[in-house]
DNA sequence: TCTGGGGTCCTAGGACCC
DNA sequence: TCTGGGGTCCTAGGACCC
């Protein structure tokens, strides 16, 4: 398993390298939230997902280097990492923007500590973002491996191999129970109440028990710590369901304000499917208020609308998001958070043409067109009506860092620019 | 003033059928 | 007094991941 180091962090060192050893933050949308640290930042005790402005005298104090999240640069150079990744094995699965595991099926000849080391030196090289490295015979297992190669650095060199069974029971009676992969806080906080406190008592818990208290993903886990191998590298396949969901930078109150972000929501889901060729079926919208408020009245609903077809189109999708937010709002709320999710996929080529009801037809060219126009332009220069025209709102960002991958066109380019840099 | 966004999978329970 | 039983499908909600 290979894990970036403060991967959003690292991204932002890359391209001012005076910022490496200096502590950095990245803020969520709206600047709203601690959502990644460097080392020096974390030494300074600032919690993840820490409430950004409560933090503003930490930050001041020790000159912390503050940005918004820009997830076009992290994306770009997660697809870079990926890239170099899978030279390494034929079976590789990304894991997260940050995380990957490589399969070594056949590999048993080789030194692997060495081979880990070859990897994280490649990655270095043409990347110039840090990873870590945990080898072992199971998935789970491996990303033990990964956590102590992280934790411990100089004695690991970012890179262990977990390749016999005193190493594998050492390591998980260090693993705390919450720090285990698929053990969140409701079970690691029932299973302490049980006297179930690292990787290993788990490991060692009887398989009927744990179906019937958690259920049959957990004993899936229990047995992958134990060394057999259970879980299994996931090829990519299509998404099940795309999502465009925000917090405002503002209380909202009014429908029309909330029908327009809904629209923008909606083209942003439609503008995803298609990119994967694929129609939806369902389209769900949802609204929030502030939770965090206790003080004001709460309310959040959602619904789930079945299309009467597939569609991927903009005008339909958002026209039935619309629907959907008429159908839930209620007025004399103050809404902080809305969200477009569409399900239920077909790919493009087997839409059938019912005999009541269709997709107008001239849609898929219409959005063939505005792809082609906002994608040559990177800009959203063709949008709804419904949308925000003069787009008065805008996130918060204002700390934004610029993506310079954009100016650099070719990877070579990108390598070299990466070799200077380092 | 101010608290992220985007996913997956499983289970329990209800509806429905014969 | 006494209210079938078994199967399937769907949905909401919960738990988890980063």
């Amino acid at each position: 398993m290979i894990d970036c180091n403060n991967f959003y962090s690292s991204c932002e060192c890359l391209f001012n390298p005076s910022l490496n050893g200096k502590p950095i933050v990245v803020l969520s949308n709206n600047d709203g939230s601690v959502i990644a640290r460097s080392n020096e930042a974390k030494a300074l005790g600032v919690p993840m997902g820490a409430v950004a402005y409560k933090y503003d005298i930490v930050f001041q104090a020790n000159g912390v280097h503050v940005f918004s999240a820009n997830f076009a640069l992290y994306g770009d150079m997660s697809n870079r990492v990926m890239n170099v990744l899978k030279e390494f094995s034929p079976e590789c699965e990304i894991y997260s923007v940050d995380e990957a595991f490589l399969k070594l099926k056949g590999f048993e000849y080789f030194d692997l500590e060495e081979y880990g080391r070859m990897i994280k030196e490649k990655v270095t090289r043409c990347t110039g973002i840090p990873v870590s490295i945990g080898i072992a015979p199971t998935k789970a297992l491996s990303k033990v491996a990964n956590r102590i190669a992280k934790k411990y650095p100089e004695r690991t060199l970012g890179s262990y191999v977990m390749d016999t069974d005193e190493k594998r029971i050492k390591a998980l009676k260090w693993l705390k129970i919450e720090e285990v992969l698929g053990i969140g806080r409701k079970h690691s906080e029932k299973l302490r109440n049980s006297g179930v406190r690292t990787g290993y008592d788990f490991s060692v818990l009887n398989d009927t028990g744990v179906v019937r208290n958690m259920s049959i993903i957990e004993l899936r886990l229990k047995r992958d710590l134990m060394g057999i191998p259970t879980l299994y590298l996931s090829i990519e396949q299509p998404k099940k369901s795309i999502a465009t969901t925000r917090s405002f930078e503002r209380n909202l109150l009014k429908i029309e304000d909330l029908t327009e972000r809904v629209t923008t929501f909606a083209v942003s889901c439609s503008e995803k499917i298609r990119k994967q060729n694929s129609c939806c079926n369902e389209v769900r919208v949802f609204i929030q208020t502030n939770f965090h408020r206790k003080e004001l009245e709460q309310y959040s609903n959602s619904i789930t609308i079945k299309l009467p077809f597939p569609t991927n189109s903009n005008i339909e999708i958002a026209k039935f998001a619309v629907e959907g937010l008429e159908r839930i709002f209620k007025t004399g709320y103050q809404y902080k958070r809305a969200g477009v999710v569409i399900m239920d996929f077909i790919p493009e080529s087997d839409v059938q043409l019912s005999l009541f009801e269709n997709s107008n037809p001239k849609h898929r060219q219409l959005m063939k067109v505005i792809d082609l126009v906002n994608l040559s332009t990177s800009q959203q220069k063709v949008r709804l009506a419904s949308q925000d025209m003069k787009r008065i709102w805008k996130m918060k960002n204002l700390k934004y860092s610029l993506n310079i991958t954009n100016t650099i066109n070719s990877n070579k380019d990108f390598c070299k620019y990466i070799l200077f840099k380092h």
